[in-house]
RNA sequence: GCGCCAGUAGCUCAGUAGGAUAGAGCAACGGCCUUCUAAGCCGUCGGCCGAGGGUUCGAAUCCUUCCUGGCGCGCCA
C-alpha cells in the first residue's frame, strides 16, 4: 500500500468515527522538504478554516486519536500552519523491496488507465526527405509515452499519418524528374520550390537505374513514376530511421488511401448534412468558430480541391470509428494554430467521450560546442536524425530528448550529449546500474549465492541508516511517478526520477561499502536494496526506450 | 493587431488540479580514491520565482494589466 493512501485511510477513519466528513480541499501528500517527515496533511487547517477555529488545538486532538491506534506510524509532528507531518516506521518501508523483487520487470505497472483506448499519432513527418533532428524528438517523446501509458494500464496503440496526397507529391516527383533529366538530357527544369537535399540526386540515380526510360517516357507518367520511387524509399528510410531509434509504429496510416475510399467527401457532406458547413467566394467553409476557433476555415478551395484541412478531419472522424477514447497527436509547436481548428472538428464530429489531445514539441536547437548548427529543410542542409544517432547514439539522444518537458526549447549539443557527466544524464542513470552489478559480481566472488538472497523481514529491519531510508522512499514512489508522467503525458516526469533515484544511489554507494560490512545480515539486506534498486533503474529506463548496461 | 508558449540562482532547467524556510545540475571555491567503477560523493557561495494589482488562512502556481523573447495567424501542407 502506498504511504499516500495508508494516511488518509488512517486520517478518515478518525473523522468519521467522530461524524466529519473529510473536507473537499484537505489532502495527504509528501512534503517537499524531507525534514517535515514522510507524508504531510493539511486537514486540521482546512478543518479549522471552516470551523473559524484553532488549527493547532484540532491537529493536537487528531494526533493524539492516532497515537492511541495500532499502526505503521513512527511519529506525528504538528507544524506551524496546522500541518500534521507523519513518519512511517522503517519496516513499512522496507517491504517494498520484497515487492519489487517479486514483481520484477512489472515493477511499477499499476491498473491506473483502466483500459482506456488510447491513440498516440506521432512523426507523421512527410515523405518528402529524412527524418531530421526535429523528428527525433517527437519520436522519443511519442514512444515513450506509449511505453508509460501501456505500463499504467492503458491501451495504446501507434500510429504514424503519412501525408502522400497534397501537391508536395507531384514537387517531389518533379524534383527528382528533374535531377534525372541532367543526365538524361530531357528538357525538364528544377521547380523553384523543389527539393534541394542531395538525397534527391540519389533517389534520381536511382530511379534512372530502375528506370532507364525517363528520359524519353511521356512527361506526366514520368513524373507520376518519380513520385512512387521517390516516396517508396524515402518511406522506407524513415522506417529504417526510426527502428535505429527503437521506435515502432503499429499502424501507417495513408492520406491518399483515406481520399481515395471517398472518405473525405463523406466527412464533407456530414459536416454539410450538419449545416456546419457553408458556401463563400465559390469555396465551402467550415464554422470552426461555433468550437471556439478565431475564424472559419476553408475546407474545400473555389477551384474544386479539398485542402489539407478537410483530410485531416476525415481522419480524425476515422480514429474516432476505430473507437479510441482519448486521441493524442504529437505535433511540432509551430502547428499550434492548428490546435483549436482541429479541436473543433472533433467536437464537430459530435462523438461522446472522445478526447483530443495535441501534445506540441518545441524546436531542437542544434548545437556543436555551444555554436549554432546551422539547420534549413528547404536548403537541404538540414541534420538528419540517422546523422545524429551516427554520432551519439540512441541512448543519449534519447535521454536528451526527453530531459525536457516539450513545450520547451531544447538546447541539443553535439559534444555535451557525448560527454560523461552529470550535463548529460544518461551516463549518471546508466552508471547507476552499472555500478550496482559491479557490487553484484564482486559479491559473487566472493562467495555470495545473489539467488539464496530472501527479502525476509528480519533481514530487510537492517536497513535503517539514513540513506537506506532515502532510497527506500524514492523506490516506492515509482509507480506513483509513472501514473503522474501518463497523466501529463510527459515523460520527463520520468527522467527527472531517476536522475534523482541516481543520485540516491550514487550517495548510497559512496557511504556504505556494502560488501565491507562486518554483519553478514547486514550484507545481504543492502546487496537486497540495490537489487531492487537495479530493476526500478532498468524499468524506467526501458520505458523511456534507453538502455540499462550491466557494465560501463 | 489577435492568439499560443515561455520568462525561477551567473548558465541550463525542475517545481504550476494553491500549501510550510522555492530545488537540481553546471560554473566558481574548498574537501574525499591502500576498500564494491572518482563516468562518483560531500561542503561553501549564489533568489524581490519578469513587474504591478487582485482572490485567501496561504500564490512561483489562480485572475488581471503591463514588459520581454519565441512561434503562429493562407482558398499552403
Amino acid at each position: 500500500m502506498r504511504a499516500q493512501d495508508y494516511i488518509t485511510t488512517l486520517l478518515q477513519g478518525h473523522l468519521q468515527g467522530k461524524g466529519f466528513e473529510w473536507p473537499d480541499k484537505a489532502n495527504v501528500e509528501p512534503p517537499k522538504d524531507k525534514r517535515f517527515g514522510d507524508m504531510a496533511s493539511n486537514v486540521a487547517l482546512v478543518l479549522a478554516s471552516q470551523a473559524k477555529a484553532k488549527p493547532r488545538a484540532i491537529a493536537e486532538e487528531i494526533r493524539e486519536a492516532l497515537l492511541g491506534v495500532e499502526s505503521e506510524l513512527e511519529s506525528i509532528e504538528i507544524a506551524g500552519p496546522g500541518f500534521l507531518n507523519f513518519t512511517l516506521k522503517p519496516a513499512f518501508w522496507q517491504q517494498t523491496v520484497g515487492e519489487i523483487l517479486k514483481q520484477g520487470d512489472v515493477y511499477g505497472q499499476t491498473g491506473f488507465g483502466n483500459g482506456r483506448k488510447v491513440q498516440v499519432e506521432y512523426v507523421s513527418a512527410n515523405p518528402t526527405g529524412p527524418l531530421h533532428i526535429g523528428h527525433g524528438r517527437g519520436a522519443a517523446l511519442g514512444d515513450s509515452l506509449t511505453r508509460i501509458l501501456r505500463a499504467t494500464g492503458h491501451d495504446v496503440s501507434t500510429e504514424y499519418y503519412i501525408n502522400d496526397a497534397g501537391r508536395q507529391m507531384r514537387m517531389l516527383g518533379m524534383s527528382v524528374l528533374a535531377r534525372a533529366s541532367e543526365k538524361t538530357g530531357r528538357d525538364f527544369p528544377f521547380p523553384d520550390d523543389g527539393y534541394k537535399g542531395d538525397y534527391i540526386r540519389d533517389i534520381a540515380e536511382m530511379a534512372l537505374q530502375q528506370a532507364p526510360e525517363l528520359g524519353t517516357m511521356d512527361e506526366v507518367e514520368a513524373v507520376s513514376l518519380c513520385t512512387r520511387i521517390a516516396v517508396d524509399d524515402i518511406l522506407q528510410g524513415i522506417k529504417d530511421d526510426l527502428a535505429r531509434f527503437n521506435v515502432e509504429h503499429q499502424v501507417w496510416f495513408s492520406e491518399k488511401s483515406l481520399v481515395a475510399s471517398g472518405a473525405v467527401d463523406k466527412t464533407f457532406q456530414l459536416l454539410k448534412d450538419h449545416g456546419l458547413a457553408f458556401e463563400q467566394d465559390g469555396a465551402f467553409w467550415f464554422k470552426t468558430t461555433e468550437f471556439g476557433d478565431d475564424k472559419d476555415r476553408v475546407i474545400r478551395k473555389s477551384d474544386g480541391q479539398l485542402t489539407y484541412f478537410a483530410s485531416d478531419i476525415a481522419y480524425h472522424d476515422d480514429k474516432c470509428r476505430r473507437g479510441f477514447q482519448l486521441m493524442v497527436d504529437i505535433w511540432g509547436a509551430d502547428h499550434h494554430g492548428y490546435v483549436p481548428r482541429l479541436s473543433a472538428a472533433v467536437e464537430a464530429l459530435g462523438y461522446p467521450d472522445v478526447a483530443f489531445k495535441a501534445v506540441l514539441v518545441q524546436l531542437v536547437n542544434l548545437l556543436r560546442g555551444g555554436e549554432p548548427v546551422a539547420m534549413s529543410t528547404r536548403g537541404g542542409t538540414f541534420v538528419t536524425l540517422a546523422e545524429v544517432l551516427d554520432e551519439v547514439g540512441s541512448d543519449a539522444a534519447r535521454f536528451m530528448f526527453l530531459s525536457r518537458k516539450s513545450d520547451s526549447h531544447l538546447d541539443f549539443d553535439l559534444d555535451l550529449v557525448k560527454q560523461r557527466s552529470m550535463d548529460n544524464p544518461v551516463y549518471y542513470v546508466q552508471y547507476a546500474h552499472a555500478r550496482i552489478n559491479s557490487v553484484r559480481r564482486k559479491a559473487v566472488e566472493r562467495g555470495i549465492s545473489l539467488e539464496a538472497l530472501a527479502p525476509e523481514s528480519a533481514v530487510l529491519a537492517s536497513l535503517s541508516t539514513q540513506e537506506d531510508l532515502d532510497l527506500l522512499k524514492l523506490l516506492a514512489r515509482f509507480p506513483e511517478t509513472l501514473e503522474s508522467a501518463a497523466a501529463t503525458l510527459s515523460p520527463h516526469v520520468l527522467s527527472y526520477y531517476l536522475m534523482e533515484l541516481a543520485g540516491a544511489l550514487h550517495r548510497y554507494y559512496t557511504v556504505h561499502h556494502v560488501l565491507g560490512a562486518e554483519d553478514e545480515t547486514l550484507i545481504r539486506a543492502r546487496l537486497l536494496l540495490l537489487t531492487a534498486t537495479a530493476q526500478v533503474v532498468r524499468n524506467g529506463l526501458g520505458l523511456l526506450g534507453v538502455s540499462a548496461p550491466e557494465q560501463m
